[in-house]
DNA sequence: TCTGTACATTGACCTGGATCAAGAAAGATA
DNA sequence: TATCTTTCTTGATCCAGGTCAATGTACAGA
């Protein structure tokens, strides 16, 4: 459904830790080849949970095209949402054969995976990609932490803003700082509210004050495509209200 | 001031990554060698800033005994706990020059520390110690997740009980799940308070209120033996009030 | 074009925890 | 022993965000 990047398809696992290769003269050529023959990538649809909590996780890979979250639940229901995987993110963690939370596809997503097994393997064979990891799982560590002071600090207006500038840092940014930055929501209402610890209420009413404010603008309605609009400026400009933020 | 466990200085490094040593035979043993001979222990009073965030970071260690914290404050100066360093804790992060919050010891704390550079060199040069890093980053990665779930979704009960829970999991837990457990409490209320994303007075009355249902006990005041009470079981019993949870 | 489903918005009301303000205890100092 | 400081407790009040409920909107399918 809705947000679907699939069709930039051609993968580009830019940040991908086999990437590294590039840059490395001393890993093991062998193994790094027998890697990337290996990988392949895979589909989920929007909606489709991508690995369960606590089930057996083979493979490991890096977020091609689209969304996933990373997803905590209580027996009663109450769910967090601790990670936002976006393109370039990794997941899977070497020598846990578990996955320890819900990895949620919340738009049509693509993945490039690894067999897990061979994956380790290459880890011991090539050191600077250990090293790789481990800075890539500290970055995650501060990102996490980071996000502590938001949840247990911030009003749900500064939870938003959060959320809007975690999304904007990770689109193209303008050449100016002073433009406005224009970027997906890929998120519905209950996700926000999952991943900043209130309800979707909240955010429904903090995301209309922040544009009743003017500090957010409303996007274009998702299937309506550029030459749309335009044939709107055609028009006897009566019907003003141009889209909708999703 | 108050908590403090200096006296069991005997060092006992026991998670220190350098004891991976004990069980590796493929690492560089003089290596190792250097780095064990190169330790030294530091000393902090309970209050004392051992890091600020942003400055540069010359060591990498591990707690021996007392309790530090990571701290993140903002501008206004809300603040958010977003680490708890027990004994066998580790801190520092290799490659980072700078350290990403403030560590505040909260007892008097004796820390087993190396100079960075070697350390680094050291991880380059035994994958395993590395492997082991990776391994030990994962578990904070999980714990501040964990944490995630109880800043954006508890209630401030069983945030109190969360925080209860940790403590009692790292003091030796008694043989009997069923018998009650007993362990110190080394955080002031704002302390606490700022772990939990709480005011300092909703921990406090959180606390009596858990005291009052009969969940937790008083336990006995800082400063007084176990003679000293057994001295008052010899005077008529009026003032009851045996002690205070601090 | 109608209908059903999934999301999003908005309103009315309630409540858990924050805020403000005294006191009381603990512990240090003398 | 008295005094000062820091920490903790408790009460009174307030309000941000939760809860419950109704309505609107987007869009897929028939």
């Amino acid at each position: 459904m809705r947000y679907n990047n699939a069709s930039k398809f051609s993968p580009d696992c830019s940040d991908c830790p086999i990437r590294h290769r590039a840059v490395c003269a001393r890993c093991d050529a062998d193994e790094l080849d027998h890697l990337e023959r290996n990988k392949y990538y895979r589909n989920f649809q929007a909606g489709q949970t991508i690995v369960w909590a606590d089930d057996r996780m083979e493979f490991v890979g890096s977020v091609v095209s689209g969304v996933a979250t990373l997803t905590q639940t209580m027996e009663d229901g109450r769910t967090q949402m601790v990670g936002l995987l976006l393109p370039s993110d990794f997941i899977g963690r070497p020598d846990r054969s578990t996955a320890a939370y819900d990895v949620v596809a919340t738009t049509d997503i693509v993945m490039c995976c690894f067999r897990k097994k061979p994956f380790e393997k290459m880890i011991e064979n090539t050191p600077h990609i250990a090293h790789r990891l481990l800075e890539m799982t500290l970055d995650e560590l501060d990102a996490a932490r980071e996000w502590m002071l938001v949840l247990g600090r911030k009003t749900a207006r500064e939870k938003i803003a959060s959320l809007l500038v975690i999304l904007a840092r990770r689109g193209k940014l303008p050449e100016d700082v002073n433009a406005p930055v224009v970027f997906d929501l890929p998120l519905t209402r209950e996700a926000m509210a999952d991943y900043l610890g209130l309800t979707l209420e909240t955010v429904s009413r903090q995301i209309s004050a922040l544009n009743k404010d003017g500090i957010i603008e409303l996007k274009i309605k998702r299937n309506v495509t550029v030459p749309d609009i335009y044939r709107l400026t055609q028009e006897a400009g009566d019907d003003s209200d141009g889209g909708y933020l999703n």
